[in-house]
DNA sequence: TCCAATATGTGGCTATGCCATATATAGATT
DNA sequence: AATCTATATATGGCATAGCCACATATTGGA
């Protein structure tokens, strides 16, 4: 879900979304390279992700995902599923003044 | 911090947790036996609960988990650690309107 | 007699994140 | 010239941990 919504509005390459989602954490999620990786070969065999890459002098030639239309209903769909699991998580943990 | 929190206001056996959280959640989340024992297991090594017999006849027996208080710091870490993950998540996943 | 609910338990499989390491380029620092 | 940092992608092997399937045992209802 992070990475799809990271790809939603633009195509982005890995370390992009890497950093990207360090910073909007404020630290708290880090995804390593080992995971990232090969996650996004996972979402691309999925069909939920669409790699080229984009070669410019005077960089290192870069790997840019989009979001697929079946990515892009995934994507709701995982939106609405963490949206139910984090009530249920809340609903579970609630302090008892029992 | 599911099973910290089912057990916070009293104890609870390990049948009576999974059945709490399958209800609480509207079977959203499910705890398996398989990963249920173990689990309890481990957080009773931890010394975040402690585990106790109770034969009644009439029933089989039981083993209630109360929480220490070692366990109760570790609760409190957790809930506010998951307040800022799903914060964390929350800030990552937005739609971005680009 | 059979079935469902209650209650605890485990071997093995699988999914997946992380450690460590690797390769490659560019710019800044020493 | 050499070193360091940031950028950028990549992978082998390890550890964690949940789940499938199965097992054991008791009680009560159909």
């Amino acid at each position: 879900m992070l990475i799809l919504s990271l790809v939603e509005a633009r195509p982005r390459h890995g370390y992009e979304i890497s950093k990207l989602i360090e910073q909007r954490s404020g630290g708290t999620v880090r995804f390593h390279v080992a995971s990232l990786y090969p996650l996004l070969y996972r979402l691309e065999k999925r069909g939920w992700l669409q790699g080229r890459w984009v070669e410019k002098t005077g960089q290192r030639r870069r790997r840019y995902y989009r979001l697929t239309p079946r990515g892009r209903r995934v994507l709701a769909s995982q939106r609405r599923g963490w949206q139910i699991f984090v009530e249920a998580i809340n609903r579970i943990t609630e302090t008892e003044n029992a």
